[in-house]
DNA sequence: CCTTGACCTTCCAGTGACTGGAACGCCTAT
DNA sequence: ATAGGCGTTCCAGTCACTGGAAGGTCAAGG
């Protein structure tokens, strides 16, 4: 399979999958010519990424993953430390989205949004970090 | 002042100082041996910016909303606009990661997380993009 | 007066995870 | 033969810093 066919299919973009050849997350054959062509175990490799980038791990997430996933030896309960892990962080990430977001709808209603000068957002930025 | 009393001051690392002058968010006089000499003027901006930056604004953002600051005789509309707008990027970011995070609990609730090698967790993220 | 150590300066390089573009080769169909 | 649509590499840029090296400056203590 050609890169391109391999982009469609899994959803990661060529671009992208070059890089991660690049980083020796995958290591895809060549053809006589060249191109690239990749195996189904590639394939999945990819299919695999994609899904754990969107679900937001990171790349190093990822290789961890990617080798517990190769390791026909290795326990669950490795595999869900690291999901917990991450779950902790997006959990984290989540309660300063809403803080912010609590600030600002705060600022957003209190603000009369008119031609007048007069704005409690500057004002509330210029107080600096409480 | 000098930069590291700035510094600790607005919480705003010296570094990161430099680098807004750098970018030419702010431009601090300098004395003749050649250090910043911070007025209260560019403490207000930087206690700016790091509030701004703390809500999530980007640094494009905190340009514009600086040069509003700066224009007496701007509408407060146009700054509860500029906060609107990435008021719901906020609210996009926390339903993408929401969503995240109830996949992810799901998974970890699934994983039985023993020592055996069989883990929801990875078939799952083998089984592509939904 | 000299030294020590804490400051300050600039400049260069690296981060993470791509993304865009240039310049070129290859393959297929007309 | 040529057009276009693939593929390749390599270089540069993104964003917002951050770390580190090499060197200048300043105030205090001996």
């Amino acid at each position: 399979m050609n890169i391109s066919e391999v982009a469609g299919r899994t959803g990661v973009p060529a671009k992208t999958i070059r890089y991660y050849e690049e980083i020796d997350l995958i290591t895809p054959a060549r053809d006589p010519n060249g191109y690239r062509s990749f195996s189904e175990s590639d394939m999945h490799k990819l299919t695999f990424l994609g899904r754990a980038r969107t679900l937001g791990f990171s790349i190093a997430d990822c290789r961890k993953l990617l080798a517990l996933w190769e390791d026909r030896s290795r326990a669950s309960g490795d595999v869900r430390a690291l999901a917990q892990e991450h779950l902790a962080e997006i959990e984290r990430k989540i309660a300063d989205l809403q803080a912010m977001r609590d600030t600002l709808q705060g600022l957003v209603t209190a603000c009369h949004g008119d031609d007048r000068p007069d704005c409690p957002i500057l004002a509330d930025l210029a107080r600096g970090p409480s």
